[in-house]
DNA sequence: TATGAATGAGACTTCATTCAT
DNA sequence: GATGAATGAAGTCTCATTCAT
């Protein structure tokens, strides 16, 4: 029996899976029949909707990314105090990490294998407008003494750094305190708080 | 023209290049011939020694944890106070992901591929003897009121994130705020100090 | 060009060209080039229908035997008189041998190979059957005093003996007594009547 | 510690090895490394002595024909009752396929492989001498009527498949009679008896 | 004599990709 | 759209052989 889908539901269909394969399972080298298989699909549709592996795998990643980054605009751009902001970033943060945890890992990998990286995490338009925002928030937050002097590319990265390295070295961090899978989602779920208290003082 | 060692030296000539290729330029998927050719050497050489690539790859791998654990090991145990210990912690990780960038990510994916790792981060020994005295000056800390009350998983987690993932996310942090080279050496080095601050009270 | 068949004919092509290679031409090492390229085929499509050398091998092993096998079965399971089943045999054997020389060699090479052969010559519902009749059958014969007593065994072996070996043999035995293709199929031809001389008295 | 034979005991020892494996054990893909292994001698060695794997296993090869020849001719050219060198070649015929029951299939092989093979079973020499002999002895047998006529050759080969064959498909007799390696001895020693009376009459 | 080190050739196998249907 | 068949390139590994010591 053969299926047919209007709407790009295959198409569709393969990205999810492509997605799951790679940045959930972190199967850095998961072949076309790999994916095919867990797709239930047949390996040369691969080709057929996306030419080579190579442009699937791109074409996944930026999805990735942009989905990120949408919901990343629309936090920073709020109105929100800038506590509830960083509270709610984390939280977003560590969702999407949760969802695909080796996102991160193969962006380092495919940045360093391509010296000009094809994908870009932020587009310039969005990037303006947020760094304006936020850094006059943080620069606000500062003069309060809610937060200690420090640059907003630091601050960033300290935030970025306590979100997802736990997510990230989970394998590591798990086998090191000896934890299993649920007691690992309760220490993740302490981190938000600790983070925050790190973060601005008293 | 063929070259003949004494001392193992061409043994030890392939692990290091493998290491560098693996560790240092971060190539996931260097073949048996990119390493031979790395090191100039014939590839049919690489597996007179090491039988086979898994077998070399978890080689090098378990090098490079021993010699990193083992200066960890100094470092803990020794008899400075906690701050100076942790300040050199800071230094010592910078400096070992500084030379290895890509380490912690193999760790990361080698564990996630293998259910159970064939290699250990730390012997059971070591472990042991480097917890209790941990988890002892740091409730000294607290206690003093330097540091915020914590738990001694959280605290490292906390110090591990500051110190690794900057290095780690190289290339996108790099990428999103247009940092060259040497820019990011010296925002790495200011790093230092920050994290200090953030983990020390005043 | 491609050449695109259905019915699975390039399946059968390479099965085929295999027991030609390895049982008609005695070539134990054949490598899967070889193979392919009697076929006139491309070498990895042997992997895309086998998968590994081994899987095609033990295939094609299996068939011949249990085309031979199925033979066999209706031979000694007619309702010829003895010797005329007995005579039957020497032909089929005969034919078989003349087909597949070196079928013999690799069952035993196959079965000394691995203690435990994952192939069976025969399935053991038709062994039993068949083994019942034949005994019946010599002791008949025996009591008639038309063969010496002997047991069935010993029976059976003396015939496979006779009918086997000179094809086993046969360069060997050509290159002894100086025969030629054509004086070498005249010698056989030769040995039908005189195995049946040999077994049945007068 | 470095060992030193005079009187060439080391090449010796190579080339019993490699009988051993080859005609023995039924080895026929024996690597270098194998038959190295299991002489305990350094794998460059059996090069320094044979200079190619194939040069020493021609010389094996010529070896074993050479050492059976000899008492062959013994046999053949005594001054014995016919029947009696017939028995006797019959045990001598399957003592030398006990120590080394693969010869015959490497023979088998070897000839096929090359065209005009190295090697000689018989001396033309010897070969003279010995059929004048027995074509003389045979005919005199068929004129006193204690064998039926037949032709020298056949003759030869009838006692040859007798012999040889019970050996050489030890496996699948075993397997097919499902007998364990002791009474296969005993089932062997039987055959000594039943080949004579197959062969004479009365 | 004897050996560890080194090499080139070649085997098996996998994979992304293309083609014909 | 979808698929089984086919292919070329490349990767891992083994082996016989040679070389320097």
């Amino acid at each position: 029996m053969v299926k047919r889908h209007k709407d790009k539901l295959t198409e569709k269909l393969i990205k999810e899976t492509a997605k799951e394969v790679f940045f959930a399972q972190g199967k850095f080298h998961a072949t076309t029949q790999e994916i095919a298989t867990e797709a239930k699909v047949n390996r040369a549709l691969i080709h057929y909707y996306f030419r080579t592996r190579e442009q699937l795998f791109e074409l996944v990643l930026q999805d990735a990314l942009d989905s990120f980054a949408s919901r990343l605009v629309e936090v920073i751009s709020s109105e929100d105090p800038f506590k509830a902001k960083v509270s709610t970033f984390i939280e977003m943060f560590t969702e999407a990490t949760v969802k695909y945890p080796y996102l991160d890992v193969f962006i380092v990998t495919e940045i360093n294998r391509n010296e000009n990286p094809k994908f870009k995490i932020l587009s310039p338009e969005l990037e303006g407008k947020m760094k304006e925002k936020f850094v006059a928030d943080l620069a606000k937050e500062i003069e309060k003494g809610t937060i200690d002097p420090i640059s907003p590319s630091q601050f960033i990265v300290n935030l970025l750094s306590l979100c997802s390295y736990p997510l990230l070295a989970k394998p590591i961090i798990a086998n090191m305190f000896g934890l299993k899978q649920r007691e690992y989602k309760a220490f993740l779920k302490e981190r938000h708080e600790i983070i925050l208290k790190l973060i601005f003082k008293s």
